[in-house]
DNA sequence: TTGAAAGCGCTAACAG
DNA sequence: CTGTTAGCGCTTTCAA
């Protein structure tokens, strides 16, 4: 069923032997014009496409890489994805997706899975449930080309891509705090997450930086990071039912900002009206949600894009690589009405 | 680098043979009780991992299968690939995605790229602009597996899964009709798809049932489907400019629907009070936006797994398949304040 | 019950 | 310039 032909059918067809079809269709100097000339028509007219399962085998490499990510459905992952597909098509990879859902314990079945079907390599975003991450320096310790992009595992010395979280978050408060907001709650996910302390961090500076305090009880956790919606009710319920309410709230991640809306609505609170909001968020339609959406953006598919070229450099390297980059993108702030202070 | 173990490391290591090894791991029945726990005991040791490239060039299948769509970017297809994800993974197959971006040129690419890396199937949504589709026909009439889903191609018998588009258009512009809507206007993208006929018929059908005109200049075509606003723009300046201005809009694709909200917005009308808007969309914000958006939306995550338990099931098939089925599921009409009449 | 050997498609070292 | 051959990892006859 769908047998394609082999090196070896033009090498009978022609009366050749394999080797030398071989070279023809490698354009090797070491042949004939005519042979050549010959070889590569036949080639042509019966559509002749090389194994690459039998060249995999051959070089031990499958030229494929791996991914993994949380959910493809999310709008930073599907952009990334995208840069990532962008440029391991063109370096010819391939590029297999396998998805965590935010499980520690799937995200570790998925790395033996892409590794089973020898991925040359992998590209890396934790799931918010991850907080062991022994199975990558394992791997890394190992020699296995691995690279994290946005939720990285700090304490391994990788090639990573991430955005200045610290910065875009510190910006997106700064414009809350700069409308007229003092009160500012943040909700944001788990804890394990690196992109999560920096983006802490980021508000928590800006807080400071205008003498605001940060109390505890108006940090908010949302282990799923929006995607089970009773969570988002639950913790904005608890935020905005406190005696000394929030006017605002700043929110970490992207499904979570997006979530807010619904939620806040639905419990009866006008945006910005009633609370203010701002937050990390990918969607390309924040734009149009009522209010607009004051968001921080990631470059998404440039960030797939560095992180694959990082990997493939990585592959195709020589020699061993000790020296890893950190590449750091900025954020892009847009200003919309959901921050806006009535 | 990174080197792992081979079926040949563990017969030297045991002092036995690689067939015999081979069978232990596979269970066949003539071999040693003991033996066969030996070798399993150091597979297990050793974190053995069979090597697929070798098995795949062995049995001419590479255990991965192909995916067409025009973008991963895009709610629809984004949840789809997880509906197919979901069950490839399971199925031991893995997915290489791959994108037109809308052009058929890529898309003629794609597919010999996919095909060169020899996968065992195909699963295709074919691009806006792919008119002609006789590669497909090809490969089918060749006996190489085929499945179609959303957007399919009519004159090729093969298996395929769609939603009722007709059904979901009519349903909405019903609604639009319902709310006292009489002058309705439709975009709609390229005219080479199946799916944009259904819903356009669905729409034409839901009009004539209640008497109302479909005059030829109240359809708007917007070839890159919402991928390029200023197509979008173009649309909506033009239909709105009319002397019988519509007073409603059905859109018939996804980022087309979401596309309308700011370009409307941006002209200066107010959604439903100026104009009303419902269509085809699998955002999950929608419910979020200004005004709140009434949608088709497909079930897009169940028509991914539908899809490719087809193709597997015609790739694992003993026997070549002759009957082929054509799912159709149905679509969910979610009523919301873009479509009411003020 | 085990081992030897061929073969999947391709490349490359070695002969000629 | 071209052919022969071994080998990548694995399964599967065929022999023993």
């Amino acid at each position: 069923m769908f047998k394609s032909y082999t090196i070896k059918d033009i090498a009978k067809a022609l009366n050749l032997s394999t080797s030398t079809v071989s070279r023809a269709l490698n354009g090797s100097y070491e042949i004939g014009t005519e042979t050549k000339k010959l070889v590569l028509d036949y080639a042509e007219k019966i559509n002749y496409r090389p194994n690459p399962i039998a060249l995999s085998l051959k070089d031990q490499r499958s030229r494929s890489i791996g991914v993994i990510v949380c959910e493809v459905a999310n709008n930073y992952f599907s952009q990334a994805i995208n840069g990532i597909e962008s440029i391991a098509y063109n370096s010819g990879y391939h590029v297999i997706i396998s998805q965590t859902h935010e499980s520690a314990a799937r995200e570790a079945a998925n790395v033996q899975n892409l590794l089973s079907r020898h991925v040359d390599g992998l590209l890396i975003s934790l799931s918010a449930e991850t907080a062991d991450t022994s199975q990558y320096r394992y791997l890394h310790e190992k020699g296995f080309p691995i690279v994290f992009f946005d939720r990285v595992a700090t304490d391994i010395d990788t090639h990573r891509v991430t955005v200045d979280n610290f910065k875009g978050a510190f910006e997106a408060t700064e414009e809350l705090i700069h409308s007229g907001y003092k009160k500012i709650a943040i909700v944001t996910n788990n804890a394990h997450l690196q992109i999560r302390h920096e983006r802490f961090n980021g508000f928590k500076a800006a807080m400071e930086k205008h003498g605001l305090p940060v109390p505890d009880h108006y940090v908010s956790l949302c282990a799923h990071g929006g995607m089970i919606i009773g969570e988002v009710e639950e913790a904005l319920t608890q935020l905005m039912g406190l005696p000394d309410r929030p006017e605002a709230i700043f929110s970490t991640y992207d499904r979570l900002t997006t979530a807010c809306v619904p939620v806040l609505k639905q419990l009866g609170y006008r945006i910005p009206d009633d609370v203010g909001l701002a937050g990390f968020t990918n969607s390309d339609v924040s734009g149009s949600f009522d209010p607009p959406l004051t968001v921080v953006r990631q470059p998404a598919f440039m960030m797939g894009q560095l992180a694959t070229e990082l990997l493939i450099k990585t592959i195709e390297s020589k020699f061993p690589i000790h020296e890893y980059t950190s590449e750091q993108v900025g954020t892009e702030l847009i200003v919309r009405r959901s921050s806006a202070k009535v």
